[in-house]
DNA sequence: GAAGATTGACGGATCAATCTTA
DNA sequence: TAAGATTGATCCGTCAATCTTC
Protein backbone atom coordinates (compact mmCIF):
# COMPACT_ATOMS: atom_id res chain seq x y z
CA UNK A 1 0.00 0.00 0.00
CA UNK A 2 1.58 3.41 -0.99
CA UNK A 3 1.99 5.66 1.40
CA UNK A 4 0.36 9.48 0.82
CA UNK A 5 2.57 11.91 1.86
CA UNK A 6 1.29 14.52 3.86
CA UNK A 7 2.63 17.99 3.77
CA UNK A 8 3.64 18.20 7.64
CA UNK A 9 6.04 15.42 6.55
CA UNK A 10 8.02 17.89 4.57
CA UNK A 11 7.62 20.64 6.43
CA UNK A 12 8.91 19.00 9.71
CA UNK A 13 11.96 17.40 8.00
CA UNK A 14 13.07 21.03 6.16
CA UNK A 15 12.99 22.41 9.42
CA UNK A 16 15.44 20.20 10.65
CA UNK A 17 17.72 20.75 7.85
CA UNK A 18 16.93 24.21 8.15
CA UNK A 19 18.37 24.12 12.25
CA UNK A 20 20.96 21.59 10.76
CA UNK A 21 22.57 23.70 8.17
CA UNK A 22 22.19 26.80 10.77
CA UNK A 23 23.58 25.56 14.18
CA UNK A 24 26.25 23.26 12.85
CA UNK A 25 28.71 25.89 11.83
CA UNK A 26 27.79 28.31 14.75
CA UNK A 27 28.79 24.99 17.44
CA UNK A 28 31.83 24.29 15.61
CA UNK A 29 32.92 27.91 15.73
CA UNK A 30 32.37 28.06 18.82
CA UNK A 31 33.78 25.38 20.35
CA UNK A 32 37.24 25.76 18.53
CA UNK A 33 37.21 29.23 19.42
CA UNK A 34 36.98 28.35 23.36
CA UNK A 35 38.84 24.65 23.41
CA UNK A 36 41.17 24.35 19.92
CA UNK A 37 38.53 21.18 19.32
CA UNK A 38 37.05 20.53 16.32
CA UNK A 39 33.32 19.41 16.21
CA UNK A 40 34.47 16.05 14.67
CA UNK A 41 37.02 15.51 17.31
CA UNK A 42 34.77 16.28 20.10
CA UNK A 43 32.33 13.94 18.67
CA UNK A 44 34.99 11.06 18.53
CA UNK A 45 36.09 11.68 21.68
CA UNK A 46 32.47 11.81 22.74
CA UNK A 47 31.23 8.38 21.46
CA UNK A 48 34.73 6.78 22.85
CA UNK A 49 34.09 8.81 26.52
CA UNK A 50 31.01 6.91 26.20
CA UNK A 51 31.71 3.40 25.75
CA UNK A 52 32.40 0.47 27.14
CA UNK A 53 36.25 0.69 28.71
CA UNK A 54 36.27 4.19 26.80
CA UNK A 55 37.21 2.22 23.59
CA UNK A 56 35.33 0.90 20.10
CA UNK A 57 36.44 -1.25 17.15
CA UNK A 58 36.75 1.30 13.96
CA UNK A 59 33.78 0.27 12.51
CA UNK A 60 31.33 0.41 15.75
CA UNK A 61 33.02 4.31 15.84
CA UNK A 62 32.14 4.96 12.17
CA UNK A 63 28.59 3.64 12.82
CA UNK A 64 28.00 6.17 16.07
CA UNK A 65 30.08 9.54 14.58
CA UNK A 66 27.59 11.66 13.34
CA UNK A 67 30.30 14.20 12.10
CA UNK A 68 32.62 12.24 9.90
CA UNK A 69 31.52 9.05 9.68
CA UNK A 70 33.53 7.50 6.78
CA UNK A 71 36.45 9.57 7.72
CA UNK A 72 36.90 7.89 10.96
CA UNK A 73 40.11 5.92 9.99
CA UNK A 74 41.87 9.01 9.25
CA UNK A 75 40.49 11.30 11.97
CA UNK A 76 41.97 8.82 14.40
CA UNK A 77 45.12 9.12 12.71
CA UNK A 78 45.59 12.81 13.47
CA UNK A 79 43.83 12.33 16.51
CA UNK A 80 47.14 9.86 17.47
CA UNK A 81 49.59 12.00 16.42
CA UNK A 82 47.75 14.64 19.12
CA UNK A 83 48.16 12.10 21.71
CA UNK A 84 44.14 11.99 22.64
CA UNK A 85 43.52 8.74 21.23
CA UNK A 86 45.67 5.53 20.56
CA UNK A 87 45.02 2.08 18.38
CA UNK A 88 44.78 -1.03 19.94
CA UNK A 89 45.11 -4.49 18.57
CA UNK A 90 41.97 -6.84 19.58
CA UNK A 91 43.50 -10.12 21.13
CA UNK A 92 40.33 -12.05 20.20
CA UNK A 93 40.14 -10.85 16.01
CA UNK A 94 43.59 -9.82 14.11
CA UNK A 95 41.27 -8.15 11.83
CA UNK A 96 39.70 -5.11 13.92
CA UNK A 97 41.16 -2.50 15.41
CA UNK A 98 40.12 -0.75 18.68
CA UNK A 99 40.67 3.54 18.99
CA UNK A 100 41.29 3.62 23.07
CA UNK A 101 40.54 7.17 24.54
CA UNK A 102 44.05 8.56 26.21
CA UNK A 103 44.21 9.84 29.46
CA UNK A 104 45.39 13.20 27.68
CA UNK A 105 41.97 12.65 25.50
CA UNK A 106 39.82 12.35 28.47
CA UNK A 107 41.59 15.43 30.00
CA UNK A 108 41.05 17.22 27.11
CA UNK A 109 37.16 16.10 26.76
CA UNK A 110 36.58 17.33 29.91
CA UNK A 111 38.09 20.76 29.71
CA UNK A 112 36.21 20.96 26.16
CA UNK A 113 32.48 19.67 27.70
CA UNK A 114 31.46 22.32 29.36
CA UNK A 115 31.86 24.94 26.64
CA UNK A 116 29.93 22.01 24.36
CA UNK A 117 27.44 22.11 26.03
CA UNK A 118 27.02 26.00 26.78
CA UNK A 119 26.80 26.08 22.85
CA UNK A 120 24.44 23.57 22.38
CA UNK A 121 22.44 25.34 25.78
CA UNK A 122 22.92 29.15 23.97
CA UNK A 123 22.61 28.23 20.28
CA UNK A 124 20.08 25.40 20.40
CA UNK A 125 18.24 25.55 23.32
CA UNK A 126 17.60 28.96 24.57
CA UNK A 127 14.06 29.38 23.76
CA UNK A 128 12.82 26.07 24.34
CA UNK A 129 11.33 24.74 27.67
CA UNK A 130 12.26 21.28 28.91
CA UNK A 131 9.64 19.42 28.04
CA UNK A 132 9.85 20.68 24.03
CA UNK A 133 13.30 19.64 24.42
CA UNK A 134 11.92 16.30 26.08
CA UNK A 135 9.53 16.25 23.02
CA UNK A 136 11.75 16.41 20.19
CA UNK A 137 13.96 13.60 21.55
CA UNK A 138 11.08 11.29 21.91
CA UNK A 139 9.65 12.13 18.22
CA UNK A 140 13.33 11.79 16.60
CA UNK A 141 14.46 8.86 18.27
CA UNK A 142 11.14 7.43 17.08
CA UNK A 143 11.84 7.99 13.57
CA UNK A 144 16.04 6.42 14.09
CA UNK A 145 13.74 2.99 16.16
CA UNK A 146 11.85 3.04 12.76
CA UNK A 147 14.27 3.32 10.72
CA UNK A 148 16.53 1.40 11.75
CA UNK A 149 13.85 -1.37 11.78
CA UNK A 150 13.30 -0.31 7.73
CA UNK A 151 16.84 -1.03 6.86
CA UNK A 152 16.85 -4.11 9.11
CA UNK A 153 13.76 -5.56 6.64
CA UNK A 154 15.85 -4.58 3.54
CA UNK A 155 18.22 -7.02 5.16
CA UNK A 156 16.33 -10.15 5.11
CA UNK B 1 23.34 35.80 33.73
CA UNK B 2 24.67 32.37 32.64
CA UNK B 3 22.32 29.76 31.28
CA UNK B 4 22.69 26.52 32.93
CA UNK B 5 22.96 23.51 30.53
CA UNK B 6 20.13 20.92 30.53
CA UNK B 7 20.53 17.48 29.98
CA UNK B 8 17.72 17.46 27.78
CA UNK B 9 19.18 20.32 25.59
CA UNK B 10 21.96 17.77 24.58
CA UNK B 11 19.99 15.04 24.18
CA UNK B 12 17.71 17.00 21.83
CA UNK B 13 20.32 18.25 19.95
CA UNK B 14 22.25 15.04 19.71
CA UNK B 15 18.60 13.52 18.27
CA UNK B 16 19.09 16.31 15.51
CA UNK B 17 22.27 15.25 15.01
CA UNK B 18 21.57 11.59 14.41
CA UNK B 19 18.51 11.97 12.44
CA UNK B 20 20.39 14.28 9.92
CA UNK B 21 23.47 11.43 10.00
CA UNK B 22 21.53 8.97 9.17
CA UNK B 23 18.41 10.12 6.45
CA UNK B 24 20.20 12.65 4.67
CA UNK B 25 22.38 9.80 2.41
CA UNK B 26 19.25 7.78 2.13
CA UNK B 27 16.96 10.28 0.87
CA UNK B 28 19.35 11.50 -1.38
CA UNK B 29 20.54 8.49 -2.97
CA UNK B 30 16.77 7.59 -3.53
CA UNK B 31 16.12 10.75 -5.17
CA UNK B 32 19.43 10.06 -7.31
CA UNK B 33 18.09 6.47 -8.11
CA UNK B 34 14.62 7.76 -9.15
CA UNK B 35 14.93 10.78 -11.22
CA UNK B 36 18.80 11.69 -11.65
CA UNK B 37 19.16 15.19 -9.45
CA UNK B 38 21.29 14.99 -6.57
CA UNK B 39 19.82 16.43 -3.21
CA UNK B 40 22.16 19.71 -3.64
CA UNK B 41 20.28 20.38 -7.30
CA UNK B 42 16.81 19.53 -5.83
CA UNK B 43 17.18 21.98 -2.91
CA UNK B 44 18.57 24.89 -5.44
CA UNK B 45 15.09 24.04 -7.40
CA UNK B 46 13.32 23.77 -4.36
CA UNK B 47 14.01 27.73 -3.75
CA UNK B 48 14.06 28.80 -6.95
CA UNK B 49 10.59 27.00 -7.30
CA UNK B 50 8.94 29.33 -4.04
CA UNK B 51 10.60 32.60 -5.17
CA UNK B 52 8.81 35.15 -6.10
CA UNK B 53 9.46 35.20 -10.08
CA UNK B 54 11.03 31.92 -9.61
CA UNK B 55 14.63 33.57 -9.43
CA UNK B 56 16.88 34.60 -6.81
CA UNK B 57 19.65 36.77 -6.64
CA UNK B 58 23.15 34.64 -5.78
CA UNK B 59 23.52 35.59 -2.41
CA UNK B 60 19.84 35.34 -1.55
CA UNK B 61 20.22 31.36 -2.68
CA UNK B 62 23.11 30.89 -0.65
CA UNK B 63 21.13 32.01 2.28
CA UNK B 64 18.39 29.63 1.54
CA UNK B 65 20.18 26.16 0.35
CA UNK B 66 20.72 24.02 3.11
CA UNK B 67 23.00 22.06 1.92
CA UNK B 68 25.86 23.36 -0.52
CA UNK B 69 25.34 26.58 1.12
CA UNK B 70 29.01 28.17 0.02
CA UNK B 71 28.74 26.10 -2.97
CA UNK B 72 25.74 28.18 -5.22
CA UNK B 73 28.22 29.93 -7.45
CA UNK B 74 29.51 26.55 -8.81
CA UNK B 75 26.14 24.38 -8.29
CA UNK B 76 24.57 26.80 -10.60
CA UNK B 77 27.65 26.66 -13.25
CA UNK B 78 26.63 23.15 -13.61
CA UNK B 79 22.97 23.31 -13.59
CA UNK B 80 23.55 26.19 -16.21
CA UNK B 81 25.45 23.66 -17.88
CA UNK B 82 22.60 21.18 -17.68
CA UNK B 83 19.83 24.06 -18.92
CA UNK B 84 17.63 23.74 -15.51
CA UNK B 85 18.70 27.77 -14.46
CA UNK B 86 20.09 30.68 -15.97
CA UNK B 87 21.69 33.40 -15.06
CA UNK B 88 20.51 36.97 -15.32
CA UNK B 89 21.67 40.28 -14.87
CA UNK B 90 19.90 42.69 -12.15
CA UNK B 91 18.87 46.05 -14.01
CA UNK B 92 18.69 47.86 -10.67
CA UNK B 93 22.08 46.53 -8.98
CA UNK B 94 25.32 45.57 -11.31
CA UNK B 95 26.83 43.88 -9.20
CA UNK B 96 24.57 40.97 -8.51
CA UNK B 97 23.63 38.60 -10.31
CA UNK B 98 19.98 36.47 -10.71
CA UNK B 99 19.51 32.42 -10.56
CA UNK B 100 16.35 31.64 -12.70
CA UNK B 101 14.46 28.42 -13.25
CA UNK B 102 14.22 27.42 -16.92
CA UNK B 103 10.96 26.02 -18.26
CA UNK B 104 13.03 22.85 -18.20
CA UNK B 105 14.09 23.28 -14.90
CA UNK B 106 10.86 23.63 -13.59
CA UNK B 107 9.50 20.40 -15.66
CA UNK B 108 12.43 18.64 -14.21
CA UNK B 109 11.49 19.62 -10.28
CA UNK B 110 7.41 18.63 -11.27
CA UNK B 111 8.47 15.36 -12.14
CA UNK B 112 10.84 14.97 -9.58
CA UNK B 113 8.73 16.19 -6.46
CA UNK B 114 6.27 13.27 -5.96
CA UNK B 115 9.69 10.94 -5.31
CA UNK B 116 11.29 13.45 -3.03
CA UNK B 117 7.80 13.54 -1.06
CA UNK B 118 7.40 9.83 -0.81
CA UNK B 119 11.24 9.44 0.41
CA UNK B 120 10.32 11.69 3.09
CA UNK B 121 7.38 10.25 4.02
CA UNK B 122 8.86 6.74 4.15
CA UNK B 123 12.18 7.37 5.65
CA UNK B 124 11.57 10.14 7.99
CA UNK B 125 7.49 10.47 8.17
CA UNK B 126 6.13 6.73 8.11
CA UNK B 127 6.03 5.78 12.64
CA UNK B 128 5.39 9.80 12.87
CA UNK B 129 1.95 11.34 13.56
CA UNK B 130 0.31 13.88 11.70
CA UNK B 131 0.66 16.09 15.06
CA UNK B 132 4.28 14.71 15.87
CA UNK B 133 5.22 16.27 12.50
CA UNK B 134 3.68 19.44 13.21
CA UNK B 135 4.90 19.58 16.99
CA UNK B 136 8.58 18.82 15.27
CA UNK B 137 8.04 22.06 13.29
CA UNK B 138 6.70 24.52 15.27
CA UNK B 139 9.63 23.31 17.71
CA UNK B 140 12.43 23.94 15.71
CA UNK B 141 11.25 26.47 13.53
CA UNK B 142 11.66 28.17 16.99
CA UNK B 143 15.02 27.40 17.33
CA UNK B 144 15.55 29.09 13.73
CA UNK B 145 13.71 32.20 15.31
CA UNK B 146 15.35 32.32 18.00
CA UNK B 147 19.09 32.44 16.47
CA UNK B 148 18.37 35.17 13.68
CA UNK B 149 17.59 36.66 16.78
CA UNK B 150 20.55 36.22 18.40
CA UNK B 151 22.62 36.62 15.46
CA UNK B 152 20.92 39.99 15.22
CA UNK B 153 21.59 41.33 18.60
CA UNK B 154 25.57 40.33 17.38
CA UNK B 155 25.40 42.80 14.69
CA UNK B 156 24.05 45.77 16.44
C1' DG C 1 34.72 -15.65 -0.05
C1' DA C 2 33.57 -12.24 3.50
C1' DA C 3 34.61 -8.96 7.41
C1' DG C 4 37.49 -5.29 9.22
C1' DA C 5 40.34 -1.74 8.19
C1' DT C 6 43.37 1.37 5.46
C1' DT C 7 44.74 4.03 1.29
C1' DG C 8 44.58 6.56 -3.36
C1' DA C 9 41.85 9.07 -6.13
C1' DC C 10 38.12 11.93 -6.79
C1' DG C 11 34.30 15.21 -5.87
C1' DG C 12 32.28 18.25 -2.43
C1' DA C 13 32.76 22.26 0.88
C1' DT C 14 35.30 26.20 2.62
C1' DC C 15 38.52 30.15 3.03
C1' DA C 16 40.94 33.90 1.29
C1' DA C 17 42.05 36.65 -2.61
C1' DT C 18 40.25 39.06 -6.47
C1' DC C 19 37.26 41.59 -9.55
C1' DT C 20 33.49 44.66 -10.42
C1' DT C 21 30.06 47.95 -9.26
C1' DA C 22 27.82 50.96 -5.71
C1' DT D 1 35.21 51.46 1.43
C1' DA D 2 31.83 48.04 1.21
C1' DA D 3 28.61 44.71 -1.18
C1' DG D 4 27.94 41.05 -4.53
C1' DA D 5 29.88 37.49 -6.87
C1' DT D 6 33.48 34.43 -8.75
C1' DT D 7 37.89 31.76 -8.62
C1' DG D 8 42.19 29.21 -6.83
C1' DA D 9 43.87 26.70 -3.28
C1' DT D 10 43.00 23.68 0.29
C1' DC D 11 40.73 20.62 3.24
C1' DC D 12 36.91 17.42 4.24
C1' DG D 13 34.17 13.38 2.81
C1' DT D 14 33.31 9.40 -0.08
C1' DC D 15 34.02 5.56 -3.23
C1' DA D 16 36.50 1.81 -4.97
C1' DA D 17 40.55 -0.89 -4.68
C1' DT D 18 43.55 -3.30 -1.64
C1' DC D 19 45.45 -5.80 2.24
C1' DT D 20 44.98 -8.86 6.07
C1' DT D 21 42.61 -12.01 8.84
C1' DC D 22 38.65 -14.92 9.60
Amino acid sequence: MPKIPRPESSAAWGSVLRVHAALVPVIDQRLQASTGLSLAWYDVLLELNAADERRLRMSDLGDRVVLSRTRVSRLVDEMERAGLVTREANPDDGRSAYAVMTSEGRRVFRRAAPAYLAAIEDEFAATLSTSDLATVRRILDGVLAGHAEQSAQVRR
